[in-house]
DNA sequence: TATGAATGAGAGTTCATTCAT
DNA sequence: AATGAATGAACTCTCATTCAT
């Protein structure tokens, strides 16, 4: 049990070792330019051994996605459960729960973005598909379950919750896009908080009562 | 004389019709799964030929972002000439134009924004990449034009007008990707109209005096 | 008659018009690397009418050929003709000759060596093929005839003219290459002049009874 | 070690296997009408293999010449530390290892003057390329060593060692192209060693004092 | 479990040649 | 006679994936 156990731990840290040199490089590169043999080469291991843990390459890119959005889950839950915050507060709340899943990481969240909006969608095995449906749905219920919160206090417009939630994630996801596009086109360094900063004050003041 | 309008005529058409084979195929396949071949099939001509009129694959590509932001670009000129309008009414002009760039050709767009999102901008001409952020930072000046407006007029907030544009232009943006994106994992039919009408009113709202 | 004359002598303008193009072409990029296109904008005229005075590609490489080997005919033809001469005097005709060949077009001449040790020989159609040989089967018996000449004169050792002749043109296309072959690696620009005249000195003192 | 030892070993045999192939492949079509799928099938190998162990075709072709050269300048060395041998005897010695050279492999000689007249040259990565020169500059000055020890030895004319070397040199390869080349025109079986036997012993009388 | 050599299908692109005008 | 747009076969090279060790 106890060997069982630990070999269950190395191998979750295996999969995080070769998950963390695979955000390296598809941040840095893309993900068609880049070859599971970059990435074996990040983590030190033969490309054949990545394959021992991720069924093929689009896999591997998935996988990332569910790390952080299990990150933005966990913060969503703990605002639920913070009963003492009003409306406003709810929403401050969100807001830094979203910084924070940028900052927890920047790269890991630009892939998923990528990866939301892409072909790489299509190709994926159902059920690394499936898992991610769910947690988004799960994520999106819990930034709706706040908006539900302040229209419930009469403090916010009364709009279905669910389309909040949907458009403060596209805002969102939007916002890092385009941030990052300017990046390269332009070499301009935008400042990303800054955006955020101002759109989700736009936002909040647009939805008060 | 005649003859070299009609060659001339001819060759755009051809153009045209290579381009809105590429549209079909690539809104269908994504860029990476859509091949030469595939689209040179659906404009019912030979791979070679597609290389007379677009230099490669990429180039071909973002040849159909750039008609739609010369599109928008149109659309925008128009809502700055007109006079009467007063803060409130260009915002509203502003709507239904972004929603008349995505009506005048939703596929173009996704694509539009997949490009901006993506790894293909590293890879395209410095020709062809001048053209797009020249048009784009038209487009956003043509944004902003319309927030300067409303802020002389006492109508809107006292921010930074490009800003303001950069925000409403990742929030179209996000929701488009982000409603397709549900197309595809969730198999919803979202109401693309309504999510950008609800956005609009409340960023409408949130900038408001 | 006039006019099929004048017909005849613009269709073989033209042609040469082409043959001069394709060999400034040639000579800069090489068989392979230059395209019909190249050949054709250089000699401003549409690749579709190139195929009126050539069969193809190879064709128009091999006649380059051909018009450099009359030349050196013509010269040999005029070596034998010169009855006043004695064996040295045969010679050194001979190197000026071929050196006059040399100067006449360095460019076709290397094209012509190139065409002689490549595979391009292979694809010739059987008719020029066959004109080459012929016109190159000449060339060696001319250069032989003025080995014979002075083998019968007792002033060069006895050896069979043909092999002498064979020796000579090796001797000369190797030099030819060998000398442009440097110029390309080592970016040397050596002395083709010399390096013949040395060499063809030492073959002289070599035969000489 | 051992293991590590036994896998170089085998690499080794791999990219020497390839050689072989695409010498055989080389020698019989030409450089540019072999595909490299015929060189993979000839080395019953995938085509991908083949860029496991060369860069790409034209590495591959250069490399068949670097192994001749390094075989040449073996012979060269040791005739250079034979010092009981006469000038002439030297000389006879060069005839011999160049015959030696053409014998060791007739195939990757032609292929080596084929690439040396030729635009391959100019296509190749710096490296090889370097590595060529280097080897070929150390071959003629193999030669010229022994032009300068006749020299020395007051049994040859006084010329530039060097330019001696490069006409022999020059000699050499024109004759076993030539050679080559009224095999394939004339379907001649010319004998080689008789046309080189003469070859240089007109030329050894032309340099003698 | 880990390796990494080998695979081989498949891609983008080029260009000699054709043929309707 | 001249055109040049169109063809499409053929090329080199890449790389996700497999499997014997």
């Amino acid at each position: 049990m106890g060997i069982q156990e630990r070999k269950e731990r190395e191998k979750e840290r295996r999969r995080h070792q070769i998950m963390v040199a695979a955000k390296r490089v598809f941040s840095g590169k893309g993900f068609n330019k880049t070859t599971i043999e970059d990435i074996a080469r990040e983590a030190e291991l033969s490309p054949g051994t990545l394959y021992l843990y991720f069924k093929n390459k689009d896999d591997l890119y998935a996988s990332l996605s569910l790390s952080i959005l299990q990150y933005l889950l966990i913060r969503l839950e703990h605002i639920k459960s913070e009963k003492k915050l009003n409306p406003e507060q709810k929403l401050q709340a969100l807001k830094e729960a979203m910084y924070g899943v940028y900052e927890f990481d920047p790269l890991i969240l630009i892939n998923m973005f990528h990866l939301q909006s892409s072909e790489t969608l299509k190709n994926l095995s159902p059920q690394l598909l499936s898992e991610i449906k769910n947690l988004s749905q799960k994520c999106l219920e819990g930034i709706a379950n706040i908006f539900e919160y302040g229209i419930k206090h009469k403090a916010f417009i009364n709009k279905n919750s669910l389309a909040l939630a949907n458009i403060i994630w596209a805002l969102f996801s939007g916002i890092v896009l385009w941030i990052e596009s300017k990046r390269i086109i332009h070499n301009e360094n935008n400042d990303l908080k800054q955006a955020l900063e101002t759109a989700f004050e736009i936002f909040f003041k647009g939805i008060q009562k």
